[in-house]
DNA sequence: CTGAAAGCGCTTACAG
DNA sequence: CTGAAAGCGCTTACAG
């Protein structure tokens, strides 16, 4: 039988509560709902009576309170940008990853956006405050001062970072191998004038899928022709002006196969190749790099090269659970700087032999 | 000059060290950083004196014992469902929006996956331990006992819930007019024989679009043919499942045009025309439902009924801050039960006139 | 095996 | 206009 409820309870009950009701100390109750270590043999009753106090109070543990006293949230951040107005693909696939690993840990994760990694880096010392454990950065792009705000008490772990961040891991992908076998691939289609859609210059990512490309090109002794090669942003409109205009600058034979970026570039020039009434793969292959949602979405869908995005937001979980531990028992973990995962080629529609 | 280091200082500056450090109390550096109504005149010198105090210790207030002693977290969180592996799309361009309001009201936002809506509520009370001021719960599909476990102290926010919630404002959309005027539209560009591809049976949101189809073909004296309306999940690949299925079961005759309960199922049905060589929307016309960002990576693009999803993200988090703000004073604010936002038919390249 | 005490870093009344 | 005190709800040593 439910006992009377004295009044609207306007607020949750505490440990001191639970203790009461069960009569005991409130540390015999903190001891039972953390299944401590220490006072584990507390006896087998007076436990049951607890555990019966606390459910019938719906007792939950207060997170600020437990963190201020333990020094520990059990919540990790999640930094990114958002250009535009949108979190892109290439961030969800990781966040996903982030929030599956999250989940059997059992850590919250709460997410901050940035305007950019260069203006706006400011802000993230002031997440640092004791409402995350630890934080991951996706695809950071840090000046050198920028490294500076780096936050001093929070174990960090990057994904992509463009700089090498001290103190943290950095989890990065081989690139400029994954861009190899891609252009290869083509190649072994039997393309040979091939575009390559470039990302923003100055993204060490974007240039080391320049550097694949071309590093294909040279070993099949084909020609590196650098009006082959487009300069453009990341998203689908940078795609489809990349190649509108290229087609518009006296570029009226289109090439063999066009190697993108990323994912967003290989829609915009899906798009663009529609609309000039040439057909992919039939007159023209593409290909592009992440394979997220994007690449499952374009019809025909696309050969991408493909980053374990997913698995990386889960690892980079566990790096960082590993670094918070350590940070909090005091040891300077050390780990290896940074750790590449494998590229691998996923064949879709997007890409056929070269017809003739 | 900077003071010299004492020792690598492991642990943030406290109110206690910034007081210190300016030679006053801990109070008045706590008046001084949140620009209190309470002691706003403190001398300028003072004053000065504390900031400078803090910026040199890079001072950052304490999240958790801030939150335990104003019992305010200022984050909020976010509760979905991740149906097989990822996060959907519908789910992105809500959290885009709560990102953006959150942002600009100061709040952090952490985010909860759930597996499902039926057996796995009984997690959500457990975020609710302080951790949070208010919770947002997109597409929830709570049956009347999971209602009951839905936390007490905290204020939520619910969008396209499927039942109404004690306590917490729904934001829903006008889905059933959305379909109507969607299918409407098709019946002007002359088609007949119009498919409707209805998400989940079950799923208020997906009857109300199957009911905006049907009363649209009645409206315009079409007959409304039970085996033209399919139901298949939300995701792509039931989209081209059920599709496929139809066309096997003796529908040799396309139809004119397919109305799809969400953009995924509509990418499924583009690639099942593809296939068949049919042309989209040259042969078959499509709408999808939602305008999520596979609406735009589709080749053609779709024309869709748009839900301001963004927006109602952003309303969410104003109107659950209101609602933290009232229950924070004590007042039990009410508010309109629901709140219903407008649809809008966007017309891309899926849909053309009907031929001959 | 269990309890009393101190403290985590802040804020909120309440005195001066 | 400013400081000393109490308390937010928990956990972590430390006594018994």
């Amino acid at each position: 039988m439910a006992p009377p409820q004295k009044r609207k309870t306007k607020r949750a009950a505490t440990l001191a509560d639970v203790g009461r009701a069960a009569g005991v100390s409130a540390m015999a109750v903190s001891a039972v709902m953390n299944n401590a270590q220490t006072s584990s043999r507390i006896a087998t009753a007076t436990r049951q009576r607890i555990l019966e106090a606390a459910q019938r109070l719906r007792y939950r543990p207060n997170a600020a309170a437990r963190a201020l006293a333990a020094r520990r949230m059990n919540t990790l951040g999640v930094a990114t940008v958002v250009e535009g107005q949108d979190l892109n693909q290439y961030f969800l696939e990781v966040f996903n990853g982030v929030m599956a690993t999250a989940a059997v840990r059992n850590q919250n994760v709460t997410v901050f956006t940035l305007h950019d990694w260069r203006n706006d880096v400011d802000r993230l010392p002031g997440f640092c405050d004791g409402r995350i454990d630890g934080l991951i950065l996706v695809g950071p792009t840090f000046t050198p001062e920028g490294l500076k705000v780096l936050p001093e008490h929070t174990p960090s772990v990057a994904l992509h970072s463009n700089i090498s961040l001290p103190n943290s891991v950095n989890l990065e992908t081989d690139e400029d191998h994954g861009a190899f076998e891609a252009v290869s691939h083509l190649i072994k289609q039997g393309h040979r004038r091939i575009l390559h859609i470039a990302g923003p210059s100055g993204l060490v990512g974007a240039e080391r899928r320049a550097r694949g490309y071309e590093r294909a090109l040279r070993e099949h002794n084909l020609p590196v022709d650098p009006s082959m090669k487009l300069t453009a942003g990341y998203s689908s409109q940078a795609g489809s002006a990349a190649l509108k205009e290229w087609f518009s600058t006296g570029h009226r034979k289109a090439p063999d196969a066009i190697f993108c970026a990323n994912d967003y570039l290989a829609s915009g020039c899906l798009e663009v190749l529609g609309h000039q009434g040439l057909r992919v793969p039939d007159d023209v292959s593409i290909v592009g790099f992440d394979d997220t949602l994007v690449a499952r979405a374009t019809l025909p869908q696309l050969t991408t090269v493909r980053q374990p995005l997913r698995e990386m937001g889960g690892r980079a979980v566990e790096i960082l659970l590993e670094q918070i531990d350590a940070h909090l028992a005091g040891s300077e973990h050390s780990h290896p700087h940074s750790i590449v995962f494998p590229t691998e080629l996923i064949q879709r529609a997007s890409v056929a032999h070269r017809r003739g």
